[in-house]
DNA sequence: TGAGCTAAGTTACAAATGTTACTGCGTTGT
DNA sequence: ACAACGCAGTAACATTTGTAACTTAGCTCA
C-alpha cells in the first residue's frame, strides 16, 4: 500500500472510529511510532483537513468593516495566531477554504496565481477537484536564486489540484534593465503568456513587503537593487512584482521598469483579484494595495484587519520584531493574572 | 460570548494554532475541564469538522464496480467500522460530505428527504450553505409514537442548515386502513404535499429492514402489524414506509395500502435517487432496492458492498447481530496475535 | 571481511488529554 | 431558615500521545 493511502486508512481510524494510535499500529501491523507519524503526516499534507462551520463573530464584524470601507466585494478574517510565525499558514489555510467553494461555485474559466508562503499553505490545504476546465496561470516569473518557496513549483501543484492545465511564465520576474525588459516581453510567447496572465477570471496573489523579512528583498531582487533604495524611493511593499507607494501607485524606480509581469493597469480588469496576505509587516502595502482598489476579496488576520480599520497607530518602519512579538506573548501573559 | 462561539474559538486555538488545552483555558479563563468539554462537543456538534482528501482506494474500486454493475451514476463506500454501532454515523458523515459538494454544484431546486439514524449523522454534520432558492420536503410521514429521532426534526435541521423553507409532511406514516388512507391522500392539502414530495429533483432517504432493530418495526407499524407477518410476506425491508420483497417490488400486503407516501411509480421519476444505508442488517433490502432501480447514488459501507457484489454468501434472515459483532471483533482481535 | 554508517524498530519517558471523585457554593423547596 | 439537591470548579489520576535515546539489522565501502 503507497505511502498516502497508509495516511488515509490510518487517519480514518483515528478520526471517524476514534480508536487509539496503539490499536491502528495492531490492526495495520506498524509500530505506534510509525501511526503517530502518519497521522501528523496526513494532517499537514493536507490529507486529513479541519475545517470551521461557523465563523468567529468578531472577525465576522471586522470583515463588514473592511468590505463596507474598501468597497471590497468580500473578506475574510482568521484570528492573529500568537506565534507569528504561524500566519502565513493560518491566512493559507483560509485562503484555501475560501477557493475551494469558490471554484466549486463559480467554477471560473482561468485562476491567475502568484507565489509565497502564504501561497504556498494555501495549496497545501486545497481540496482535490476535478475540474479540468479551469485554466491555471502563473501572473509572474520565478525566483532566479534558490528558494525554497518556488514559484513554478506553486503553480504545478494548483493545476494538480485541480486536475487541470497550467501555463508557467518562464522567465525571472526582473530583467536585468529596462531595455532588455521591453525586448524580452516583446517577444511572442511572453507577449501571450502575459496576456494570459492578465486575461484571468480570478488571481491570487499576496504581497511582498520592504523589510529584510521579505523573501523577494533578500533573493528576488537583481544585482544593484535592494530595500533600502526601493524604501528611500517610498515604496513600501509589491504586488506583483511591482513595488508601490504608501497610496498603491507605482514608485518612480528602476526596478518597475524591468518587471516582467502584466501591468498594474491590466490587472485591473480581472473581475475578482484576490490578496492574501497578513502579518505586521505586511500592513503598510495591504493598506496601499486597498486603497488603490487593487483587491476585491481580501483575507488577512484579525490585528491586520484593525490596523487597516484604524484602530491601531501607523507603525514606525523601523519596528524591531522581536520587540514586537514578546509584547504580544507579554499582553498575553497578562491575560492569565 | 454564546456557547457556540466558545466551541469555535477553543477550536481554532487548539486545531489551527496548535496550542495545547491548558494554555486555551488560561487564555479564555475557563478550566481545562471545560476546553475539553468544548473540543469534543464542537466535535460532534459538527463546528469543527474532518474531512479527507484522497479516498480508501480500496472502496474506490468497490464503488466503480457497484455503479457498473447497478447502473448508479455514483457509488460512496466508506470502510465498515468495527463498532457495529457507528455505522450510521460514518455512512451519515460521508452522505452528508457529498450532499455539501452536491448542493454547491448542481444546485437544485428542491431536495427531498426521508428520515433515519443515518439521516440525522448527515445533517449533524452539513456545511451551513446559503441557498435560500432550495426547496427542503419532507417524503414521509412522521412515526406517531415518540422515538428519538423525529421526523419533522430532521426536516427542519435540513432547512436550517441550508437557509432554506421547508415542508413537513404532517400526517402519520400509515393510515389505520386503506380506506382511510384513500381518504387522507385525497385531500388536496396532502395530495399537493405528496405532488412536491414527488418532484423534487433529489432524494435523500435510507432504507428500513424488517428485523427487530428497526425503528420502524419497533415503533412505526400501525397496531395489528408486525414485523413477523411482513416477513412471512416475503418483505426484506422498506423504503418510503413501502415494503419491499427480494426483487424490490413492494409486497402484497395490507401496510402497503395504508402507506402515506409517494408511490413509487412516482418516485422514479426524481432524477437523483441517494440512497444511504448500511451495516448488515440492511444488506438485503439495499440489495432489492439496487435490484429494482430505485437509487442512482448510492452510500453504504463497504462490507455491504462486498456483499452487494456477491463476494460474500447471503445471510440467513435470522442471524444474531450479537453473533455477529462478536464474531467481527474476534477477527480484529485475530489481528493482532 | 569487517568497520562504520544508515535506517528502522524498540524502549522509555515526559507532556498532554480525558475522566472521575470530591468539594463547595448557590438554589430551590418545604 | 434549613435541608436537600444539583451544578461548577478543583484536584487527582489513568490513559494516550509525542519525542528522544538507544538498539539492532542490513548495507556500503575500504
Amino acid at each position: 500500500m503507497t505511502n498516502d493511502q497508509l495516511m488515509v486508512k490510518a487517519a480514518w481510524l483515528y478520526h471517524v472510529e476514534g480508536i487509539t494510535q496503539a490499536q491502528i499500529a495492531e490492526r495495520m501491523l506498524l509500530t505506534r511510532r510509525k501511526v503517530n507519524e502518519l497521522l501528523s503526516a496526513a494532517l499537514d499534507q493536507g490529507v486529513v483537513k479541519i475545517s470551521f462551520n461557523s465563523p468567529l463573530a468578531e472577525t465576522v464584524e471586522q470583515a463588514a468593516k473592511l468590505r463596507a470601507r474598501f468597497a471590497l466585494d468580500d473578506a475574510i478574517i482568521v484570528p492573529t495566531p500568537a506565534d507569528a510565525g504561524q500566519i502565513a499558514t493560518v491566512i493559507g489555510r483560509a485562503t484555501a477554504l475560501f477557493l475551494d467553494t469558490y471554484l466549486r461555485g463559480a467554477g471560473p474559466a482561468a485562476l491567475g496565481v502568484g507565489w509565497g508562503a502564504t501561497l504556498r499553505e494555501t495549496v497545501n490545504h486545497m481540496t482535490a477537484l476535478n475540474a479540468p476546465a479551469i485554466k491555471v496561470r502563473s501572473m509572474m516569473g520565478g525566483l532566479t536564486r534558490g528558494s525554497e518557496i518556488n514559484t513554478f513549483e506553486i503553480v504545478r501543484r494548483f493545476a494538480k489540484v485541480l486536475n487541470a492545465e497550467c501555463h508557467y511564465l518562464a522567465a525571472p520576474i526582473y530583467a536585468d534593465d529596462p531595455a532588455s525588459r521591453d525586448t524580452i516581453i516583446a517577444q511572442t510567447a511572453f507577449k501571450t503568456l502575459l496576456g494570459e496572465a492578465a486575461s484571468v477570471d480570478v488571481s491570487l496573489l499576496s504581497v511582498g513587503d520592504v523589510s529584510t523579512q521579505s523573501l523577494q528583498v533578500r533573493y528576488g531582487l537583481p544585482a544593484g537593487t535592494d530595500g533600502a533604495a526601493l524604501r528611500a524611493a517610498g515604496a513600501v511593499g509589491d504586488l506583483l512584482g511591482r513595488y508601490l507607494d504608501r497610496d498603491g501607485q507605482e514608485i518612480d524606480h528602476r526596478l518597475n521598469r524591468q518587471v516582467i509581469a502584466p501591468e498594474l493597469r491590466d490587472y485591473r480588469r480581472i473581475r475578482t483579484r484576490v490578496i492574501a496576505s497578513g502579518g505586521r509587516h505586511k500592513r503598510d502595502v495591504l493598506g496601499a494595495c486597498l486603497k488603490a482598489g487593487l483587491a476585491t476579496i481580501l483575507i488577512t488576520d484579525a490585528d491586520t484587519a484593525s490596523w487597516l480599520l484604524g484602530d491601531l497607530p501607523s507603525s514606525p518602519p523601523s519596528v524591531n520584531m522581536e520587540d514586537a512579538r514578546a509584547a504580544q506573548s507579554q499582553a498575553i501573559d497578562g491575560h492569565q493574572a
